[in-house]
DNA sequence: TATTGTTATACTCTATAACTATA
DNA sequence: TATAGTTATAGAGTATAACAATA
């Protein structure tokens, strides 16, 4: 007879999280199959932020890191090499002059149009099978995903070590 | 009038491509908020490959690089790395002195059982209004996903740089 | 000669912390 | 004193290439 600790998950459950963890970590390797195929220089990462600022109009750093989901000096490094490349401008914000705002430059919407082509010729290859539903499905389920996971970081105080 | 590259995708597929390239970016962000949750010199990789070992039985190190949709030198050290811990046991092949085979020790599956559950726990609580349907659906488009990134990696010829 | 796996090296992405300038 | 952003540093993950052992 072993002794086991009692979960409040049930077993199904656990087995459903284990599925979906290991799905996700599986996204990785999609990703970087996208990024192999874009220009040199260029990850999704700058693809994304590119999107964003074409999407979202003119963004100050702290707000595209939020959109982002990584720390606010990671975007500032992400930030200063696409305004080195001419692709993005920081202009001073009249409204408090700690910031600057960020926008897209015409070279930077030129970039953003190539790069969306590359990815999108490669996606048509992958998901040609796919109906637009599914596709479409799956990008709201991860939008969700995301908005599920977006508010105050829960970290679940541990328990062992 | 502006000179246009005719594309064979047409202008909304693109921009529901641009969109689905951004959800899979931020899944990254998903991805770290698990990983914090997990105790100390583990990350949701650790958890994958002892999942898949758990559910696969013995695997060679190639095999589970395929698995994993990474490089068998990165497997390589990732294993290695779970070996020192005495999660997992490489036994030499009978059939192939080169190779190992790659099975789970009995503190490799507490461990695993550790893992599974704490992130079980931050999945409940994230995902607690979402219905079991909806994760189930999540989890197969991303599973046919990677089924459609899997086989001979298309590198589309670049045009440029 | 080809294949399996390991190791050395370099690169990217990320977070933490220290720092500057401004609110 | 607090906040927006930058920079320095360190750590994890990955790919490429050179290598060893075996097929």
């Amino acid at each position: 007879m072993k002794q086991q600790k009692q979960r409040e998950t049930h077993v199904g459950e656990r087995a459903q999280y284990e599925e979906l963890t290991r799905q996700l970590s599986a996204v990785g390797a999609v990703r970087r199959q996208l990024d192999r195929n874009l220009p040199g220089g260029c990850s999704s990462g700058t693809a994304v932020v590119l999107a964003l600022l074409d999407r979202d109009g003119d963004l100050r750093i702290g707000r595209l890191a939020e959109l982002l989901g990584v720390d606010m000096s990671v975007t500032s490094r992400h930030v200063a090499h696409l305004a080195e490349r001419g692709w993005i401008d920081r202009s001073p914000d009249p409204a408090d002059r700690r910031s600057r705002i960020l926008r897209l430059t015409p070279e930077g919407r030129d970039r953003l149009a190539e790069l969306s082509d590359r990815a999108a010729e490669l996606l048509a290859v992958r998901l040609s099978d796919w109906s637009d539903e599914d596709i479409h499905r799956l990008t709201s389920l991860l939008s969700r995903l995301r908005a599920s996971f977006d508010d105050t970081p829960t970290r679940i105080p541990a328990v062992t070590c």
